[in-house]
DNA sequence: CACTTGACAGTACAAGTGTTTGCTTTATAA
DNA sequence: TTATAAAGCAAACACTTGTACTGTCAAGTG
């Protein structure tokens, strides 16, 4: 039983088997890690296999090099490159009165990932951003809707005119507004043009981070 | 001397090579690798400046695992799985009053082509699906501001509850609203719960297409 | 000065890993 | 059936590679 790509059963199995690796730990499989998970009685099945994936070019080695496996097209996704999309990691949900998670723990939680355009986080680095959806409608001066994503980088100050999320000591809330400092005080301007500012302290408040961009999909 | 991350230049060395590495052999060095070309004395010192490497979160690293330093991202680029963007055409600008362009044109215009998340526009077929820069608040009832992209995918008719974009004949305006159609009239709800809904006849209306996203930059 | 700490050296060891060899089993075709 | 190749098996082997242990050395520190 041969695949349209002329592999055996095994070699769909094995190269299936090295992409899901590659993508879970980020390098590739050493050839026991194949043989245990796959139930292959000998390693020297799989590099018996591999030898004809390498022929057949469907993954490249490099011999006697540990965990060599590489797979065709990663060397196009250098680091540095000017990708087209960005991951995000999506924390969680965000209502009224909860804070944002501890930008602390971005690197831990990495919960589901999304898919952004890369125009909306470029720039700077790309790392501490991380998108909420947004539930309910206390945003909705924001001109955020119930479903919305809102990506989010970390910053714990803002310049004049800056959205961004802030954390009211006094009512334990968050939301998303623009941020002006006047003199001793600070204006917290919705996006909504229809709506009146609040004004506070700057001791009230606790900037959690910068919205950078907020996606809404109705499809 | 140290860099601003706090590092040492030497584990900003090290650092930089495994960027290098990475990217020219798709997989990680080995310790020894790093040793030799940096012209460490021993394999100790590469080992004591990863782990620090790794408390900082420089680097991640599968203890006892050859060749299993990951950067942080580089998870995300996964390599052979189907493109995750779609393109579609920027047709120009929405403003309050303008009606939208023909979708016939659409195919012909290809004016810029701008990148949006898979997710937005997948499903059925993704043609037909163009964006627009809205200009000015006058959909701000739809939680749309000032400078935000619209995707739109083109159909003349709408069920209800969906967000689609209305042409209003008597007032040669077009907005974005929520569709209901009402016995023998239409209700265009705005997307903002706070703003009142608009009654119409069907026959004053002509739609110009369904709201399928909206993405706003604020990087 | 004694003591601590950070950074680096050198060496050795124990896993981690790819490869090889010899043999058996399973197709495939003459 | 029999020849032949393909695929699988098992164990042994040898290189690769992470880690541990023991020191050295300079810069603080009290």
């Amino acid at each position: 039983m041969r695949s349209a790509d002329g592999l055996s059963q095994r070699q769909e199995q094995i190269l299936a088997y090295i992409r899901k690796f590659w993508g879970e730990k980020g390098y590739a499989p050493a050839i026991r890690d194949i043989q245990k998970d796959l139930h292959i009685s000998s390693t020297s099945v799989v590099a018996y296999n591999l030898k004809i994936l390498e022929q057949k070019e469907k993954i490249l080695r490099d011999d006697k090099i540990s965990r060599g496996i590489t797979l065709p097209g990663a060397l196009l996704l250098n680091t540095s490159l000017p990708a087209t999309v960005h991951t995000v990691p999506l924390l969680g949900v965000i209502t009224a009165g909860s804070p944002l998670p501890d930008p602390e723990d971005i690197a831990v939680a990495a919960a589901e990932q999304i898919e952004v355009p890369a125009d909306m986080v470029d720039g700077e680095q790309m790392s501490g951003v991380y998108a909420l959806r947004v539930r309910g409608y206390s945003m909705i001066d924001a001109l955020i809707d119930d479903g919305d994503l809102v990506l989010l980088r970390y910053q714990p100050t803002a310049d004049n005119g800056q959205m961004v999320a802030v954390r009211l000591l006094d009512d334990n809330a968050v939301t998303l507004k623009k941020f002006y400092h006047e003199g001793d005080r600070v204006r917290l301007q919705p996006a909504n043009v229809t709506m009146e500012p609040i004004y506070t302290s700057p001791e009230n408040l606790q900037i959690q981070g910068r919205v950078v961009g907020v996606i809404r999909n109705l499809g």
